[in-house]
DNA sequence: CTTGAGTCTGACGTAGCGTCAGGGTTCACA
DNA sequence: TGTGAACCCTGACGCTACGTCAGACTCAAG
């Protein structure tokens, strides 16, 4: 027979936690001394160490006790459901790590040091959380460094332009909800469903954010604009015809401008061989754009040839566009 | 002012909640009615906010509480701490669940159906998470029934040997010793330290095992003849070239010797066509079992030839090596 | 004035013990 | 036989983040 401190140490457990297990019925000691210690005999030391098997394994002192009372007929049923909850739980650890991980990355990624505005961020984060799964935050804020780069410049043009008067369904804005909406395709890698939701989420609570998004009524002057464009591209083309479009970085566009661009102000006249190769040049831009299917890409070359609000949206400009077209015809 | 039950239905709390708020200090309301009632202001709204916002990171209570008061500086930090703690949880968590597939496939498996046995199946299991790591306990799980299966008759020999006063260091024991190292060689996927340390936790812990494993007695018993075979093994090879040996299964030995003891029946003379392909077939096994390696299959032709202990525990038995080698010979 | 819905404070409960406080027991040693 | 050290007893409160009563009070509408 063991007195209570023996057995603890022997078990590794402490006295108090033998008293615990006395009290609430779990391993009663067999015995009592004359002055009224309790005393372990070699059935309660077999009972204990079940307990402590059954313990390793995550169970409750109470199903424990039950599975003892029972012999163990409902083990199985037991460890079914005690995995399912470790499963669950290993589940939402998971994604509490990876929001954690992203929001780490956020507030001590450095690239928003203000102190106070921690918070602000927070709430982003949080009411992001509510709209879009973590892998759909892995996503977007991925690509936040670089967006929110580009974001800049082109924010304070779209304000510029507010601020000139100019009308959102101008043309002048178009080339502006051009570099909008090519922007958003890069930063939520045109997943049209995603930019759908993040807009609703911008709309519908942009007071949660406070003032780290852009200005609402920047966003409904830049919406319109871009609602404009949207529907002169679905005169020319079908939605999934949109979808397959691949993105072309801007700057390709801006290099074979400027080309053509020398060419004319060299005089250079468009049979000539430079200008001939700068026109394979841009067809085979527009054909990677059109995802290498011939018919889309006349189709997009006539939309932007004949519709005066994707024209004006273009990084050609008319002339430019011009001079490029009468030195692809002459390659004939 | 919102009262209580406004604001709680507004942020999806309990009104009780809200009044823990208070009580701990975290969320006091900045007035009250003329009743008594709560009444909360734009920044009480605010300061929620920010506490679900925080409380959906995980963080404990008063973790927001010193956040707030502080200003949010050590934000970083606590982040930190979090995401550790997390991974630790995760870690652990993991690790059960693994303990926990392993354990209901042993207990549900049906291979074990004895009701009252659950418990001493727990121990064993208990008992051997403190040897293994539950990476290495899949392992030797994964190849027990397999194990179990060929142990049975195993056990039967060894017991019938004991029985019949054989000592333990006669030559007839050395086949039960060889099917014996071959059987836990197979068991253990050939993990020297695993075997070891199975044999350590064996001797140590059999009283814990209660009845579940074999007799010590027998494990003295065969253990005794696999340390002569060892001692013999020893004058042969290094204890790297035996690490290099290569598993061949018990059933090709068998075949092989099969067919010899067939063709010696027919009294097939060794230099006969078929005697010599299968004395090939013979050389191949070796082969592979020296891994491929050429002066290792001589040594161990040459040890299995000249050293009693070890052609006691052949496969092949004495006249049938012979007949191999005189037709392996007669090749030439 | 009544009524019903909302609110107040206070208290106990949760799981598994840790950590005291204030006393009694055991046992070796003097 | 006394005594000191080590051990043990019971009882109580503490921890998280609230849930769930109970009994009394307030507020707005009819």
């Amino acid at each position: 027979m063991l007195r209570i401190g023996e057995l603890a140490r022997r078990a590794g457990l402490t006295v108090r936690t033998l008293h615990h297990y006395d009290a609430i019925g779990l391993l009663r000691p067999s015995a009592r001394s004359g002055g009224g210690y309790r005393l372990y005999g070699q059935a309660d030391i077999t009972r204990l160490h079940a307990i402590q098997s059954l313990r390793h394994l995550g169970l409750s002192l109470e199903d424990i006790g039950r599975l003892l009372a029972q012999g163990g007929a409902t083990l199985p049923a037991i460890l079914e459901q005690q995995i399912r909850a470790l499963d669950r739980q290993i589940e939402q650890a998971m994604q509490l790590r990876t929001r954690l991980g992203l929001i780490q990355a956020q507030v001590s990624g450095g690239h928003e040091p203000e102190p106070g505005d921690w918070l602000a961020t927070l709430r982003l984060m949080t009411t992001c959380d509510k709209y879009f799964s973590t892998e759909e935050l892995k996503k977007i804020l991925g690509n936040w460094r670089v967006a929110a780069a580009d974001m800049v410049p082109l924010m304070a043009d779209v304000r510029r332009a507010m601020e000139r008067g100019v009308p959102a369904d101008s043309l002048e804005v178009q080339p502006l909800a051009y570099r909008w909406m090519t922007l958003v395709g890069t930063w939520m890698e045109g997943d049209f469903d995603l930019i759908r939701r993040w807009g609703d989420m911008y709309r519908r609570e942009h007071s949660a954010m406070s003032n780290k998004g852009p200005d609402p009524r920047m966003v409904a002057y830049i919406d319109r604009a871009i609602e404009i464009r949207l529907a002169a591209l679905g005169r020319h083309l079908s939605l999934d015809e949109l979808k397959r479009l691949t993105r072309i970085p801007r700057e390709e566009w801006q290099r074979l401008s400027q080309k053509a661009g020398q060419l004319m102000r060299q005089d250079v006249p468009p049979r000539d061989k430079r200008a001939r190769a700068l026109a394979r040049e841009w067809m085979g831009l527009m054909d990677r754009l059109a995802n290498h299917e011939p018919e889309l890409r006349d189709k997009l070359l006539a939309a932007y040839r004949d519709d005066p609000v994707l024209a004006a949206a273009s990084v050609l400009e008319a002339p430019v566009r011009q001079y490029l077209q009468r030195a692809a015809e002459s390659r004939a």
